[in-house]
RNA sequence: GUGGAUGUAGCUCAGUUGGUUAGAGCUCCGGUUUGUGGUACCGGAGGUCGGGGGUUCGAAUCCCCUCGUCCACCCCA
């Protein structure tokens, strides 16, 4: 084959774009009824924008970001994320944005990394994301993350678990990660090349390591938890009881820390199991500081993403339930060009009153007519013929029944 | 970016210690059958063996490089 999709894309098919198209349906509607509206950001925008708020030491912009200098010597970035480009619209868009306490918008598009492909890992994935912005409250924190359980729910995937953490806030987090690093440099030689660089880079990444040996050492390691502030240890109490009370199971993962730098106190993962190692199908958190870093009035907000490349995986891999392409209810099959021009009008007939339907193209025998009626999955094949012409009336023939009739008028048809 | 597996027809896969024109099943197309379908029978199409280089009288097979795919790490949705 001379040409193929690149490395990390692919074609999403037929079946499976009829069934994201659904997916995501459903998944609006659910955000309509949270009050949510749609906004559509461009797909590229300039580099900084996303060198700014996600951080400029995070793996995503030092070396996953497809960048690129437009005819204007502008640099732009195909984004990775939409957090970024929501922020921008609604402080570039203030005026009407800031009537409302609360805004909470939603979004849906491919997103763009430069990374290794891997199962449910593309270079070009579609995520739909939500951004409630304008708020403090955990109620905040936690009806979004029940939006999130809910609308996997809704889709039939019930085996998610969410798992909930805090990074602190700009007061404590520095405090966390100086005692984290109090306690790893003396150590430090001990642990794997992972742990060394994140020493630097970002010390909070080095609780999440899975390396056993690097386990070994890690006893007595200061948690995030115990080193919070108290608006930010008050505030995790209150999104755990409020989980508690509204009966939203879920784990308290200390070692869950997200990879944007723009995420305060609450951060939160929805997993599924039948992934593999890309269990994450829905990730996100509070940010009450970026849209102040980028410029704006100091507003906190809350806002995750959803994979749904992976979500449509998981739902097809457990068998849930998801709508198949319309078939056509009649194909036409006319024999000879008189009897073709009459099923090529029927046929445009059918459509005006709303029923799909297909026209044999082919030059061919009733044979032929009825095998392309066939493979479309059509319920009926009306037949036309000379003698049809002649005494003017249409053979149908009920392909699954194979049970075959005749009627007179189009109308006879449209009801059956 | 690191490590491992893998690549033969549209699909699933055979292919011996290196040996002549690289095979099978399914799919597709044609015919038996220009007025009745999924079956049956007959026939046919389709492959630079991922690509490039090397070893050899001779490479799908051995070696090197490269590209793609899959898995894990990293990271994330």
């Amino acid at each position: 084959m001379k040409y193929s999709t690149p490395r990390g894309t692919r074609d999403i098919l037929p079946d499976e774009s009829h069934a994201l198209r659904w997916i995501q349906s459903k998944i609006a509607e659910l955000l309509t009824l949270n009050n949510y509206q749609e906004i559509q950001t461009p797909i590229f925008e300039s580099a900084d924008l996303f060198q700014r708020a996600v951080g400029e030491t995070t793996d995503i912009v030092e070396k996953e970001m497809y960048i690129f200098q437009d005819k204007g010597d502008r640099t732009m970035a195909l984004r990775p994320e939409g957090t970024a480009s929501v922020v921008r619209a609604f402080l570039q868009h203030n005026a009407i944005f800031q009537k409302r306490k609360v805004t909470k918008l939603f979004y849906q598009g491919p997103m763009f990394r430069y990374e290794r492909p891997q199962t449910g890992r593309y270079r070009q994935f579609h995520q739909m994301g939500v951004e409630a912005i304008g708020s403090v409250s955990p109620y905040l924190d936690v009806e979004t993350m029940m939006m999130g359980v809910d609308i996997f729910q809704k889709l039939g995937l019930q085996d998610v678990s969410l798992a909930v953490n805090s990074v602190g806030c700009e007061v404590c987090r520095p405090v966390i990660r100086e005692r984290l690093k109090q306690f790893v440099e003396s150590i430090l030689s001990q642990l794997c090349e992972d742990c060394q660089s994140r020493f630097d880079r970002n010390p909070l990444r080095i609780l999440d390591c899975k390396n056993p040996t690097c386990q070994t050492y890690f006893t007595g390691l200061p948690d995030i938890q115990s080193a919070l502030c108290h608006d930010c240890s008050d505030h995790f109490l209150s999104v755990m009881t409020l989980l508690d009370e509204h009966h939203v199971p879920h784990t308290i993962d200390a070692h869950l820390v997200r990879g944007l730098d723009y995420y305060t106190k609450t951060v939160f993962e929805i997993r599924s199991n039948v992934l593999g190692a890309q269990n994450a199908i829905c990730g996100g958190g509070r940010y009450d500081n970026l849209i102040a870093e980028m410029g704006g009035r100091k507003t906190p907000a809350f806002g995750y993403a959803i994979g749904m490349d992976r979500l449509y995986m998981v739902l097809k891999e457990i068998q849930a339930y998801l709508p198949t392409q319309p078939v056509s209810r009649f194909v036409l099959i006319g024999m000879g060009s008189k009897a073709k021009e009459k099923a090529f009008q029927t046929t445009l007939l059918l459509r005006q009153k709303g029923i799909q339907a297909e026209f044999m193209f082919k030059e061919g025998s009733v044979n032929d007519g009825l095998k392309e009626a066939l493979a479309q999955g059509a319920t009926f094949a009306v037949i036309l013929g000379e003698q049809e012409l002649e005494q003017d009336f249409y053979t149908v023939k009920h392909l699954k029944e194979k049970r075959q009739f005749t009627v007179k008028t189009v109308e006879e048809l449209l009801v059956l």
